[in-house]
DNA sequence: ATGTACCGGATTTTT
DNA sequence: TCCGGTACAT
């Protein structure tokens, strides 16, 4: 394996060529790195903290370190500890490993999430915190369902006490390492008037007669067992060679304590990271871990990566003069040998839906000059944001994904396959029975679930046990009383199969024989037609599992659809889910005060969470390679309220050298033209809107005074750009044509003009589509 | 047991 | 505005 390769790897893509000249070039391992970067890689022994800013080749280093030591035989694949926060992270890691050590190497064992790695540690262990280890991993909706189960279980009103709450509560607690009997009465005062630690003790106990584990727990459990069973915790110190961390920045209270625990041994703890990324305080992550490492272990080399290799000079410095307003950093100064390059682009526009179109005109001409969509990328701070984009793309045809929101996992029919595998894997899955029993809708109600719940609680067993007993006596109604009995005979019958069937196979018969696929294939909408295309994806995905088990817990905490497809599209993602990602193209859409910075964060967090969001900011600007364009509506639509904003705080403090603003708003006449063309009138949805409560500034009464032409309208001029590149339309369709779009559902074809089509839609209403979205009925 | 009408809440999100 | 949850009617 050398440089060259390593270089050229895809998955090595973002490093320029090499930059000096190797000093040693006996070991091609640092070939292509800078001297902090090999100081990094070659600085094995006691602590390092690398602070790489971003863009810097941390991944690079991070990597090559790990081979390093491999190579040098300092210690084995598994003798090394290397922790990510996301999956994303752990392959990529992964996968550059194996490319520099050689498949000879088998992948790295404790290479993974937190998550995963604590999940794993905790199989071998479970018995130590009163667990067996098949132990299952419950996600937040199961969670929330057991604690709302708990509070009205204790007669509480979970309006009053919403269980959300209370998970927040469970959840801040655990990721500070704190069991039930370590919260102090002002801890407990967060919940129910100091009812806080009672609950947190009785979920805990539910969780175990369960055999389960929340996210939370994975940690806390295996800190418990480190704590308090030094035989185990030595085993684990001498294994562990070399600790590695990715985004230290990230880590929480438990993370933290995890990690000094196992650390401890050889004190070759190397953790990288970088404070101005720190944007996930909100969910417990501490930005003093990183600030305070070097008394936590001291001696530590601190080394700095501040040579940045992706973005032009102008970005990046924009990037750090937004950045610079915040205070206690640790303070770095990112460079770039790169020349040239577009300034930062500041756009003010009338409203949502100019913002939406100016974007996806820009993007048509980059697609006209040459670039793939897969290099433009539009960030938001909020998921709503996202809406007016999607509808706009819709309409112009232009391709576009949305990265995050649901993860596959999450999803409704996702949700109800596993729990039918986890009934089957573990008769004692409360949760999973509960979710099932009545999905498909097979009649059975809350009536009978409350007959089987007093029942499993009488004779304290499970409650798929308790409803095959209760079958047994004439508790229930004949009719009831016979579907539970096919049911739980299917269940049985299912429990068979697994023996005997992959498991993908068996969640074929499942689906097949529960009716679930009947059920969604007779609903006929535009989502069930999305759901049993979810449900094939998820069978595809278990075949490479031997065990259910072995499934389950992948699913659990590996799973995501990172994999969704490679076609050429452009990706609209918040700011939070691009972290770590770049783009040669990208838009910053909706700086305005109260969108961004988001009004929530500034309310109820201060000037904390105002440089949260000012990180926020900076890892937004910094994802750019190429060419980065902030916009700014004046105008914007906020839960169906018109509101007039004012630019973000954070454009006045881009240092103005590296910004070029423009403005459709004080553009003069010509500019206001420009729109009037483009909709026949632009004031249709304000107008539309009764109840209106807008305060209306003088341009916009001067705009709206002017005269506009009335004539009935057809395909609006708007769409016109798209047309420009797919303007043949199709021979199959015409109007009155019964057609499927996949986010729309059935509708009917109302009028054609070239290969735009007006819909009528069932159930979405009228749109207007490319024709190349739309299939025939089949 | 299941379908329809209001009410209230509404960031960011990994595992 | 829009979604989900609860309350009520069928």
């Amino acid at each position: 394996m050398s440089t060259e390769a390593l270089r050229q790897s895809p998955a090595f893509p973002r490093c320029s060529p090499v930059q000096h000249p190797p000093e040693s070039p006996a070991d091609p391992l640092l070939d292509g790195l800078n001297p902090p970067q090999r100081e990094a890689v070659l600085t094995t022994e006691g602590p390092v903290l690398m602070l790489a800013g971003a863009g810097t080749g941390k991944t690079a280093a991070l990597t090559a370190r790990l081979a390093h030591i491999v190579r040098s035989r300092l210690a084995w694949p598994s003798e090394i500890l290397c922790v990510t926060f996301t999956n994303r992270a752990a392959r990529e890691m992964k996968e550059r490993v194996r490319h520099l050590v050689g498949p000879a190497v088998e992948g790295m064992p404790w290479l993974g999430t937190f998550h995963s790695i604590a999940a794993k540690l905790l199989r071998r262990h479970a018995e130590l915190v009163g667990l067996q280890s098949n132990y299952t991993i419950i996600d937040t909706d199961d969670q929330l369902r057991v604690l709302k189960q708990l509070i009205q279980a204790e007669g509480l009103d979970d309006k009053r006490w919403p269980a959300k709450l209370l998970a927040q509560c469970i959840d801040r607690w655990k990721n500070k390492g704190l069991n039930p009997q370590d919260l102090s009465a002002g801890d407990s005062e967060a919940y129910a008037n100091g009812q806080g630690q009672k609950f947190y003790r009785l979920y805990q106990d539910r969780l175990k007669a369960l055999n389960a584990c929340d996210f939370g727990d994975l940690l806390l459990h295996m800190l418990n067992v480190l704590r308090t069973h030094r035989d185990v915790l030595e085993q684990y110190q001498q294994r562990f060679k070399y600790v590695l961390v990715d985004e230290y920045q990230d880590t929480n209270q438990v993370q933290y304590l995890w990690l000094r625990l196992l650390a401890q041994g050889h004190k070759n703890i190397c953790v990288v990271g970088d404070d101005d990324q720190s944007i996930y305080s909100w969910r417990g992550a501490e930005v003093a871990n990183i600030l305070r490492f070097e008394q936590d272990f001291p001696g530590a080399k601190v080394i700095r990566l501040e040579q940045n290799y992706r973005s032009t000079p102008d970005i990046l410095a924009a990037a750090s003069g937004l950045i610079d307003a915040n205070s206690h950093r640790l303070g770095k100064t990112l460079w770039t040998e790169k020349n040239g390059g577009d300034k930062v682009r500041v756009i003010g526009v009338w409203d949502g839906p100019e913002e939406a179109r100016r974007v996806g005109e820009e993007a048509e001409r980059l697609e006209r000059e040459g670039a793939s969509l897969a290099t433009v990328a539009i960030l938001v701070r909020a998921q709503f944001q996202t809406r007016e984009f999607e509808d706009r793309f819709i309409s112009i045809g232009l391709p576009y994904k949305i990265v995050g929101g649901f993860r596959f996992y999450e999803r409704a029919e996702v949700r109800d396959a596993l729990a039918y595998l986890r009934l089957i894997a573990q008769p004692s899955d409360d949760l999973a029975f509960e979710r099932i029993y009545n999905s498909p809708k097979r009649g059975l109600g809350d009536k009978t679930l409350e007959k089987i719940h007093r029942h499993a609680r009488a004779r304290a067993i499970p409650l798929s046990l308790a409803a095959v007993e209760i079958v047994d006596t004439d508790e229930l109604p004949a009719r009831a009383r016979g579907t539970l009995l096919n049911f739980m005979r299917s269940v049985a019958r299912w429990r068979d199969a697994a023996k005997a069937l992959s498991p993908a196979e068996l969640v074929r018969q499942v689906l097949e024989e529960s009716g679930y696929t009947d059920a969604l294939q007779a609903e006929k909408s535009a989502e069930s037609a999305g759901r049993l295309e979810n449900l094939a994806e998820l069978s595809r995905a278990m075949e490479e599992y031997e065990t259910l088990g072995e499934f389950l817990e992948h699913v659990s905490l590996v799973m995501d659809n990172d994999a969704n497809d490679s076609a050429e599209k452009l990706t609209i993602m918040t700011i939070h889910a691009a972290k770590g990602l770049e783009f040669d193209n990208l838009f910053l859409v909706g700086w305005e005060e109260g969108v961004f910075p988001s009004q929530r964060a500034m309310d109820d967090g201060g000037l904390a969470s105002l440089e949260e969001e000012r990180r926020l900011a900076y890892v937004a600007i910094t994802r750019a390679r190429r060419r980065c364009t902030i916009l700014y509506a004046a105008n914007r639509r906020i839960y169906g309220q018109w509101t007039s904003s004012i630019p973000s705080r954070f454009i006045a403090e881009l240092p103005e050298a590296h910004i070029e603003q423009e403005s459709t708003l004080s553009g003069g006449a010509s500019l206001w033209r420009a729109q009037w063309s483009e909709v026949s009138d632009p004031f249709a949805h304000v107008a539309s809107q009764p109840g209106r409560t807008m305060t209306r500034g003088p341009g916009w009464q001067r705009a709206a005074a002017q005269p506009y032409d009335p004539a009935p309208r057809r395909l609006p001029e708007a769409t016109r750009s798209a047309a420009s590149f797919a303007a043949r339309p199709r021979g199959d369709v015409g109007v009155g044509v019964r057609v499927f779009h996949e986010k729309f559902g059935y509708g009917t074809i109302t009028a054609q003009e070239g290969n735009k089509l007006e819909i009528e839609f069932e159930t979405a209403g009228a749109k207007r589509v490319i024709d190349s979205f739309v299939k025939l009925e089949v």
